[in-house]
RNA sequence: GGCCAGGUAGCUCAGUUGGUAGAGCAGCGGAUUGAAAAUCCGCGUGUCGGUGGUUCGAUUCCGCCCCUGGCCA
């Protein structure tokens, strides 16, 4: 028998993808894999458009609701789950689905994530200090008589690479350039299809709307309990996703609602769009627009064709 | 109907003592290896309301018309 293909469904943000996935889990045997930076969070619901609890319960999704809001979660941490995800499923013969719109998730699933060392607080924390004192055009100088190559493809201001780059090296010895060669993806069968809302302004109005339910639906108080946990912060993650930084802006005085609502909307399309400018930088992805009547049967014929193989 | 103030980029506006125009916001393109819904890099996208006139040349000056706002009737 052979193992099982991977499908994997890349979108922008309001493109369709949990629908889609919604319907694939009802085939049977597949098992949903969540792959998005902001639903991992517990508490972050409304703003990541989750579907509902019911739902959810009916058409579990892997990877959804496992960390809390206060605490950090990583490329490296989302490669390592879905590898182990996808070993389980297909091992069951299953067809693991992962769906969402973390591209870099997606990237680094598919070619590989270097073997480097985690974030470490203490050592950012010195980094950022002397970001403070000197600013970071002087950090990436520094950076640059240590490993000229990261320095050569970091932009001077581009503040959290240069504080990777330099994490790295403080804790390794080793200029980033070099530990990032060794890596390499997976050699699973895969069928990628990527969701893609055939005009932009489309969907612009869509976020817009999607937007103005979510404030309908409660979401200032959800940021609000967010905000009011003892361990969180605006720095965080969390907290930092799209329409949480906005409506965490306005509930902390800083802005009128009108202008977070605004600030949101606009953060979201352009979301949406750096998620376009990595879909076209990635090769092999079939696009696919949510509106065509035949969606899931065309993902689902070419499923069969890998099964029967 | 009369008077006044406006009409310049998708929006809010600046400007050209006559040589076809530039800011902010929005938008668009790109990068992307442990924060990625993050963090950066790049790009003005325009019948200067319309139409006649003066002029070598009009978005700019003049006439008429249209539209918007205000005041007076």
């Amino acid at each position: 028998m052979t193992a099982p293909p991977v499908v994997c469904v890349l979108g922008p943000t309001a493109s369709g993808k949990t629908a889609l996935a919604l319907e694939l889990h009802g085939r049977g045997d597949v098992d949903l894999i969540s792959v998005d930076s902001a639903m991992v969070y517990r508490g972050l619901d409304i703003g990541t458009a989750k579907p509902e609890p019911a739902v959810l319960a009916q058409h579990p999704h892997a990877l959804v609701d496992i960390r809390d809001p206060e605490t950090v979660y990583s490329v490296a941490d989302f490669v390592a789950d879905a590898h182990r995800l996808v070993a389980e499923s297909r091992a069951l013969g299953r067809v693991p689905v992962l769906v969402g719109g973390t591209m870099l998730y997606f990237k680094r699933l598919f070619e590989g994530l270097a073997e480097l060392p985690a974030a470490d607080a203490a050592v950012r924390a010195a980094i950022e200090d002397e970001a403070a004192r000197e600013g970071w055009p002087a950090l990436h100088a520094g950076l640059k008589r240590v490993d000229p190559d990261a320095a050569r493809r970091i932009a001077p201001h581009d503040q959290q690479r240069i504080q990777r780059a330099l994490e790295v090296y403080r804790l390794t010895g080793q200029p980033i350039t070099t530990l990032q060669r060794q890596s390499g993806g997976p050699d699973w069968p895969r069928i990628d299809v990527a969701l893609v809302e055939p005009d932009r302004v489309d969907l612009h109005a869509r976020i817009g709307d999607r937007f103005d339910a979510m404030m309908s639906a409660g979401f200032e108080n959800e940021v609000g309990t967010l905000l009011a946990r003892p361990g969180v912060h605006r720095a965080l993650p969390s907290l930092r996703a799209v329409g949480y930084r906005q409506v965490a802006a306005w509930l902390e005085g800083e802005c009128s609602r009108e202008q977070a609502v605004a600030d949101a909307k606009t953060a979201t399309r352009r979301l949406a769009k750096r998620q376009y400018t990595w879909l076209r930088s990635m090769a092999g992805l079939t696009f696919m627009s949510p509106h065509d009547p035949a969606l899931l049967r065309r993902i689902s014929t070419q499923i069969d064709g890998f099964l029967s193989k």
